[in-house]
DNA sequence: TACGTCATAAATGTTCAACATAGGGTAAGG
DNA sequence: CCTTACCCTATGTTGAACATTTATGACGTA
């Protein structure tokens, strides 16, 4: 219901993406042509270009008539296009600069968009958020698994609906994979989970409220928690939030 | 240089995207058959479905089975695809809401922006936002033109890239169209630019003193002039920034 | 008359084969 | 050594045939 980005998980554009991302294919280097991928996937030629078609919108190939399929350089790569956001969380050798500039961007806006949802939310994003909480509650003792990741990030992405903005809305699709990203390899690094749910609650509570101050605060300490999980430093203390709004 | 998102503009694509956002397909309505658009346009199926397969990537149809390819509601396109916002800029009928919207997201976004280019910014993109600025210096007497526009666009943009975050520099990409759209409507209702220049100058200057304060407050400055210009009241004072920031 | 089943038509999805075009590499010639 | 012309390879394009899905209408039975 969530409404899965791309769902499939066997086509050939992801497998060709995955051997990108594990660098088996870097930029500048060519990727097979047409048809040996036809023969080694047992694929028709126009199977293999629709999918490869895929790639060029994603930015992550380019096609030179006559000679091949070419990698293009990561600042090509159309990162908010939601299917190329996909693949990079699910198949990323994650760049730690990607994580990192993902994490400094939700430490940037996820703060304000805590506000708006307080301001903005109705009973039914209340009830959308207050059920990711509760699914985090229920599959606590299973922390790290799958389920307990999914609704930390359902529960941050209900956060975004919240806005009642479309660009916010929309860049939530974005950002899920690169939030599932965060949440796995942050939620693998903690011991005690109970820290985690507090804040979560406290945020949740805050808008459920209409106290917007109060989620802005509550934002920010749940980010800072990531950042420590991952061992990820703010690049300039001059950018992070909680410095700008001490002034 | 700039980097157009698609360039072209005759393709069966663009001319269906124009005939969806003139309101001559609704959403819910059925476009045209395949072969239909075959004989219409003279093209051979395979362009047609390739055409249609871009349309479909960007969430604004949906093709079923058997049936035919529907206009999908306005909330299921992914407005974040550069393709679909370039649509959107050029032929939109901007919906009023969309329109709002995005100068919503963007009052609460770009004095952020402006904050970090002000701290990130290197030589290299000081040139950029200059160039922009003495552009637009340059065309003062040609207000409204397209040139003027452009340099006005261009000068946001830059901005966005002096961020040197990788999300932020990729929503400048996103938002170009979107900006234009902006500028261009808010130019029109304008009289006298001077006082907008001076605006665009104050910022550029904070950037360039490395004033991060100074540089949020006349992001404020600027975007305000435009909410202004359109006639557009934000919606909740509460989400604005200023009244945000005076707390 | 109402309802379920089956046949048919129409539109999209898929595959195959042939030809057109672009780009690079190579070899001949100056 | 440089230039030019040719050829080869890989991608781009087209057309036709076949498969699959969906809606519609005819038919028969209760």
């Amino acid at each position: 219901m969530t409404g899965k980005v791309t769902s499939g998980d066997n086509n050939l554009a992801d497998q060709l993406m995955a051997a990108i991302l594990g660098g088996q294919y870097q930029p500048g280097d060519f990727i097979p042509k047409e048809m040996a991928i036809c023969r080694d996937y047992g694929l028709s030629r126009n199977q293999v270009r629709h999918h490869l078609a895929t790639l060029v919108r994603g930015g992550i190939i380019e096609r030179i008539s006559g000679h091949g399929s070419r990698v293009r350089d990561f600042s090509q790569w159309q990162i908010l296009d939601p299917a190329v956001t996909d693949w990079i969380a699910r198949y990323g050798a994650p760049h730690p600069d990607i994580q990192r500039e993902v994490l400094h961007f939700r430490l940037t806006v996820e703060p304000w968009v805590a506000m708006m949802a307080a301001t903005s939310a109705t009973a039914h994003d209340l009830v959308a958020i207050e059920e990711a909480f509760e699914g985090m509650q229920c599959c606590l003792r299973e922390t790290g698994s799958e389920r307990y990741n999914d609704q930390d990030v359902a529960f941050h992405i209900a956060i975004y609906r919240a806005t009642h903005n479309i660009v916010w809305s929309q860049l939530s699709h974005v950002l899920r994979p690169s939030i599932h990203m965060l949440v796995v390899r942050s939620n693998i690094g903690t011991h005690d989970p109970l820290p985690s749910l507090d804040r979560h609650r406290e945020l949740m509570n805050a808008i459920r409220m209409r106290q917007p101050e109060k989620a802005r605060q509550a934002a920010v300490t749940i980010l800072e928690g990531t950042a420590l999980a991952l061992g990820v430093e703010i690049s300039d203390p001059g950018d992070s939030l909680p410095a700008l709004l001490s002034k």
